[in-house]
DNA sequence: TTCTTGACTTGGACAGAGTCCATCGTAGGA
DNA sequence: TCCTACGATGGACTCTGTCCAAGTCAAGAA
């Protein structure tokens, strides 16, 4: 991730102060934010950067295949930048904290033929949902 | 779902028209409509039905465990009235047909107890991506 | 180094999906 | 039949995201 920015100019890419900005607020690999967040952390950094260019820049790395967009609510998108490792989500009912996980197996190998009605498949997004230990406890979960 | 009505009225719920008309509307186990197109259909049933009757009644009947509510992509969630038989989405990336789908196997089997993080896991929702037969042949696809 | 230009950024308007609320209507029991 | 608490209504409002016209600037050319 911390050489997105080389990837982008790579592409031809100009690389402004809110491109740079925007990569390194999602630098680290285990961070599921929403646009807003993400804008809200490059504004610490770069004051004036709009809302519109943080959309336009994420939806631009999710389209280089260096951001996974991540739907795991009917709310805002979230902007996963580990996108090297293919992985599926594990997210707590309680407090909405979202993981990481890596079943083992393939995803699609559950898909029998005859279940596939014709259909050419190619991926599976798995939402595993449960209480994370804090909120299992009884601890109230802050959304 | 037929009997549906006489479900809620256990529950100790009036039984007004609007609720019967949303009821009917959703009769079938194979849709997935989003809210608006339920109004869309009970509005012809009942000229004078309101979206925010639509969108209370769809939300009683989730509550209830009735109807499932599946957000399939980043747009309107789907209300589903096969809620009796556990499955999972097969999703056109192209044209956006919906399919129910019986993968073998527990869901959950897959997430080892390493990748679970402390967490209870309860389900696991699982959305299967690609292209429909028609869509596959080159035929364009509307959304 | 300076010039040039088209790619990028900006803020605000706009749109889609959903929620909230004050008020009105009515299902169903007394 | 009458009462009243539960439900319906529609319009305002919020949240998330897109679009656009105008202004700015990164980076190659000279
Ligand atoms: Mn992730
Ligand atoms: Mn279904
Ligand atoms: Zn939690
Ligand atoms: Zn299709």
């Amino acid at each position: 991730m911390s050489d997105l920015v080389e990837r982008l100019r790579g592409q031809g890419w100009r690389m402004t102060a809110q491109r740079r900005v925007v990569a390194q607020v999602l630098d680290g690999d285990h961070t599921h934010l929403t646009a807003d967040e993400v804008h809200a952390r490059a504004s610490r950094l770069l004051p004036e950067i709009s809302r519109a260019t943080v959309y336009n820049t994420l939806g631009e790395m999710v389209s280089l295949g260096e951001v996974i967009e991540v739907a795991t609510d009917g709310r805002a998108k979230r902007y996963d930048p580990n996108a090297r490792r293919p992985h599926q989500h594990l997210v707590c009912s309680g407090c909405g904290t979202i993981r990481d996980v890596h079943p083992t197996g393939s995803p699609l190998g559950d898909l029998p033929v005859a279940e596939r009605f014709g259909f050419t498949v190619t991926e599976a997004d798995i939402t595993y949902r449960g209480l994370c230990p804090s909120c299992a406890s009884g601890a109230a979960g802050a959304a």
